[in-house]
DNA sequence: GCCAGATTTGCAATCGATTGAAACTGCCAA
DNA sequence: TTGGCAGTTTCAATCGATTGCAAATCTGGC
């Protein structure tokens, strides 16, 4: 009976009598250990419920399978499938993962890289913040040899794998949808102009106009800066109170989109009749408004599974492998807020 | 230039040829290092940005500063926040968090709780999987002398901390508040009956309705058994039409109340008008649906701090601490969907 | 020139597990 | 009796940082 802690190799090599040496290669089935012995220690370790203290371990192996993440939030339905999907990927090469939200701050994820390389993470997967202008912290990861892998998020100027959404396709994918469905005068509400999805997504939207010959004009393009569905409400109304022709908006978010939806309703136009809407990441509200929100599915379970891989690939591999960019496909979904025919 | 990892106190001492010691004295401060010595480390330190090796921390002191958590799924909103809680508490008082899901599922739970042991984690936040019946797994860790504390899942026969939700009183305030609306025939969709949570709601709602002195009648308790939304609505318009007199609802969990919120507006009965609705759980799209869903709101966020603090002063107390039970209050959030007056 | 006393630095053990090399134990044969 | 050879087991070093204690160095005074 221990009073505290794990039993440790060195607790039953003393209750056996044998030195350390023996108790560890019993446990691994090493040659030269009699079977006595062997049984001896295994049958002592089960009944201690003897583990290996891995932090022994990764002193000695300089190797701690553990795989550090860096998230912006882990409360957006997104990043919470993300991360579902780099545990589950993780757990099953048995690594352990070790999450910090940078809460979209830049302090914050330089102060939680730092942690996680105390830590000795084999690995670190990143969605940098917002605010992140600065990649100082990101280059000394680097050049200390961490392999480090990108997701959602791509940064420019580093040398690094990268997982992302194809955020022009999906775009251009759902402004063909609209077209498609006869919208001729399409409104797109962007996010905040310094993330690099936001400009993505408006390239796709401006290439889908144009591969149909439908005019891009400026004042169809507005920001919503703070990305709440008060905001997206509000700028839609004043749109629409204008006068301009509208009959359909691509929102680069689904809350924007809802906003949208509501201030479509409220001046009394029918959805999709007189302006159809579509989205951007299908939220799980998504489906659940009235009518349900057309929007673009983010693979987040599958960016979280292949980044997983890939910075599994780079500890794995002694020589330095070649950063690669995985672009995953989008998914179009089409509920009753867009489709009319 | 180094090439490969990080630099550690060795490395320092042979390019100022001093030994370890002296290098870690005058990285700490301590007394009796010349002013020289201790300037020279610390400028090395800085230019190689030197990080303590936790591991190597960890092992000696025996402490490794990680709060490991069990949690059924990241994917969950609720859950999310929980976890939001939980890592804004750790990292303010220095700890790091280790994350496993346990996707409900009792296998992955002992076996994530295994190795969170193996990574001689400090201390254990858990909330156990709904199959979790057999409780070997935890009696283990806490024979072991680790420090456990459960958040949201109460867990009978065990002597822990626990953080939990007043379910009673949250169904009970939400029925009142739909009695106080002049509800005098109040439907109550309950979520599957195998949960505590489930059977403490209906238990509020019956309490409320016995106060008022209103008859509670077995036909206006209905079982939505896979809380989907389609499923409440069909639940739901069946019960309208059958009519029988319906003035309120309120269903054990948001999804639901969408459900039948949708319902009431099919059968183009006005909400709250004729029929008020209130749910439970406060999810996101609750305030962005048209009317905006009343709920009964879950401090997740709070539950992951108050089970972090409670598991931190475990961890830091000597001697055993009483284990305590904190019942978290919930708050009424009234939106266009029950607010009649 | 030498020693006391003060200042500064190094040695060695520790934490838990691993592993190459060395050592020990039987046992049989020469 | 001893050499040799398996079959077992132990020793000691390692990983990085810390720390009590010992040792080295320096300073100044006589």
């Amino acid at each position: 009976m221990m009073k505290n802690g794990q039993v440790t190799i060195k607790d039953i090599a003393k209750e056996l009598n044998v030195s350390c040496s023996t108790v560890s290669r019993a446990l691994k089935d090493f040659p030269g250990i009699s079977p006595a012995t062997k049984k001896a220690v295994t049958d002592l370790a089960k009944k201690y419920n003897y583990r290996p203290n891995a932090i022994a371990l990764s002193l000695r192996n300089q190797k701690t399978n553990i795989i550090g993440v860096i998230i912006p939030e882990t409360v957006h339905f997104f990043f919470s499938t993300v991360i579902s999907g780099i545990e589950d990927a993780a757990m099953s090469e048995g690594y352990n993962v070790m999450i910090c939200q940078s809460n979209e701050n830049y302090e914050r994820e330089a102060d939680s890289i730092d942690a996680l390389m105390g830590a000795r993470v084999d690995g670190l997967l990143v969605s940098i913040s917002r605010e992140t202008g600065n990649l100082d912290h990101l280059k000394k990861v680097a050049e200390e040899g961490t392999p480090m892998v990108f997701f959602d998020r791509l940064v420019e100027g580093m040398n690094a794998s990268s997982v992302i959404i194809d955020d022009y396709q999906g775009a251009y994918d759902a402004t063909e949808h609209l077209i498609e469905q006869d919208c001729k005068n399409i409104v797109h509400l962007t996010g905040p102009s310094n993330l690099i999805i936001g400009r993505k997504r408006k390239e796709g939207y401006v290439s889908a106009l144009e591969d149909y010959e439908i005019p891009v004009k400026e004042e169809y393009i507005v920001e919503c800066r703070e990305g709440t569905s008060e905001e997206a409400e509000q700028v839609m109304t004043k749109l629409v109170k204008t006068g301009m022709a509208i009959d359909g908006v691509f929102a680069s978010n689904d809350v924007a989109a809802l906003g949208a939806l509501k201030a479509v309703k409220n001046t009394g136009l029918k959805i999709p009749r007189d302006i159809a809407i579509i989205g951007f990441s299908n939220w799980q509200f998504s489906s659940l408004v009235e009518p349900g929100l057309s929007s673009v599915s983010q693979p987040g379970y599958d960016i979280g599974q292949q980044a997983t891989h890939l910075i599994l690939e780079e500890i794995n591999s002694k020589e330095k492998t070649k950063s690669q960019i995985k672009i995953l496909d989008t998914e179009l979904i089409i509920r009753g807020s867009s489709k009319r025919k």
